[in-house]
DNA sequence: CTGAAAGCGCTAACAT
DNA sequence: ATGTTAGCGCTTTCAG
């Protein structure tokens, strides 16, 4: 099924449907419907390959993510999304699984198919993906973080920050005996870079945590409790708990209350990410929004405006209190 | 940057550069190296587009599903990634917003890339989609429900059957005034099917739900807790709450341990889906398992198998007891 | 093992 | 307002 049958049942050139398909250039009003006929009874679908070939120009948008289980993610897609949906630009997500490697695997993929735009997590690749970036030709938006030498334009929050504004929080608060609890993974770069902040904001306050706990596999309500428990078992003292993620706080604070421990009073805990299904939560968790819907608009914004450009977009994460730290 | 100009570097054909990039017919190992040489240090990246012209093979499977927010969906892509990396084909994802019209157009999109495959969540499409999708010459899975008329392939469970065992598996435990919690969305086919099936299975025990109550908006730990609210306080006599997402269930859940309710002996509670973050809330909700990943990986073997067959692939959903319900 | 020719289905550019 | 021509970058097919 190709245009040529369509023209020949419509009776006229194959320039003439193309042209009525794209709302391209005039066409008289009865040609048009005789076309638009003639395609609807044949089912035709046009070929966008051919389409993309000749005119050289594809209107999709790569999207590089670690992965579409993590929560923050999809939250990412859907901003990108609201601010291409006015566009004719249309997003295709590929996934790197937290792999260098394989990230680099995905990029080349996606190039392969020469998009208008790309829109990569993170600012750490390989030498051959941040090369192939470098040379695409197309606007390139790295996202979510902007603590390292981006490629073209980024997107995002500053992490390091993020972590040091959380220790000042809590530092001002008056907790004193501090345990961060995070993931041993070392591809998860913003995680890391908040712990890297962490630790400065203490050091600002004279402080150095007490423990860092480190648990392998998935966030979820049983890895955040089981950690806690771990943690207050071997320093009972702890008063104050920093998780890489408010799914892990969550767990967390669940095992507390079940405790008994009085929060904030004795014992406060923070998380990161501000997910809205947790709402609804015993407590509120302290946390920091981490901007993933704006992040995603921003980058989209950028891909859409269709420049080369080099602008880095710095966010502020905020800090919302909730009902698990003590007022300053 | 094309096929031609690392031809010229290795000073070979392009057709000889075309068989080393793809491995395919014999190339002797010195020209092997000097082209692999060529396009390193061009940078080339072959142009899929001109590929699939040529070859007539595209080799994307379109997945469209409703929402990626919706955390059974990532499982979904997670089953179907976990066939598809083992052969060259690639998913491409895109989503409806739960809106028919708005599918019609993705799968229009979709199948103007001329994939090799196509999997659909639900049975529920507009007559044009259907008609693309019997029309579209490839393999077609529709997933996560078998309850309807499948356009080719299905692989999904009974929302009904399971509707109607949760209602069985209540009744047997003897509750009596029970309530049904979901969404007013009539979006949601599969949750509407498995209210139909739950008020057939408490027929069948002479019962009817004592309340049915529905929310607008999205899931969440916040709207769980705030219609279970609603629930007891209207109908303080229930004694067991059917949730239609182990989200809301987990939200219905966390209220009623705050007011100290006997869980589940005064009153039990049920969900759906099984979610893994949730392991680790104060008692393990009773679910059902919707099978999301195999779900996946059945419609990814049917669609690399590559044949157009009507197979319907009907898994069962294993009920989960777990905490909140009372033994038989 | 390597190359030359033809063409995939469409659109840009130029007629008419 | 409509048609004609050429060609996008690659692969298929056929020759050597």
């Amino acid at each position: 099924m190709t245009l040529r049958d369509v023209a020949e049942a419509a009776g006229v050139s194959e320039m003439t449907v193309s042209r009525v398909l794209r709302q391209r250039g005039d066409v008289s009003e009865k040609t048009r419907d005789r076309v638009f006929a003639a395609a609807r009874s044949l089912g035709y679908v046009p070929n966008k390959i051919a389409g993309a070939l000749a005119s050289n120009r594809v209107n999709l948008v790569g999207v590089v993510i670690p992965s579409l289980s993590n929560m923050v993610f999809p939250d990412v897609l859907h901003g990108i999304g609201s601010v291409l949906d006015h566009t004719p630009l249309q997003p295709v997500v590929g996934t790197s699984k937290y792999d260098a490697a394989h990230e680099e695997h995905v990029i080349y993929e996606m190039l392969s198919w020469r998009p208008s735009g790309l829109i990569v997590a993170g600012l750490e690749h390989t030498d051959a993906a941040r090369a192939m970036m470098a040379n695409a030709g197309i606007p390139v938006v790295e996202v979510m973080d902007v603590d390292g030498d981006p490629v073209a334009a980024a997107v995002g929050i500053s992490h390091v920050s993020a972590g040091r504004d959380m220790a000042r929080e809590i530092a001002k608060r008056g907790y004193r005996k501090i345990a961060y609890l995070g993931s041993s993974s070392n591809a998860d770069h913003r995680a890391q870079k908040r712990l890297k902040g962490f630790r400065e904001g203490l050091a600002e306050a004279g402080l150095t945590a007490v423990e860092e706990c480190f648990y392998d596999g998935a966030s979820g309500f049983g890895t955040g409790r089981a950690m806690t428990e771990q943690v207050l078992t071997r320093h009972p003292e702890v008063d104050f708990l920093y998780y890489n993620t408010d799914i892990n706080a969550a767990g967390g604070l669940l095992y507390c209350l079940e405790k008994g421990m009085d929060i904030p009073g004795r014992l406060g805990l923070a998380g990161f990410n501000s997910f809205e299904v947790l709402d609804g939560l015993p407590l509120r968790i302290a946390t920091m929004d981490s901007r993933r819907y704006e992040i995603g608009r921003r980058a989209a914004e950028l891909i859409a405006a269709n420049e080369l450009t080099e602008e880095v977009v710095k966010l502020d994460p905020r800090f919302l209190p909730g009902d698990t730290v003590r007022d300053a």
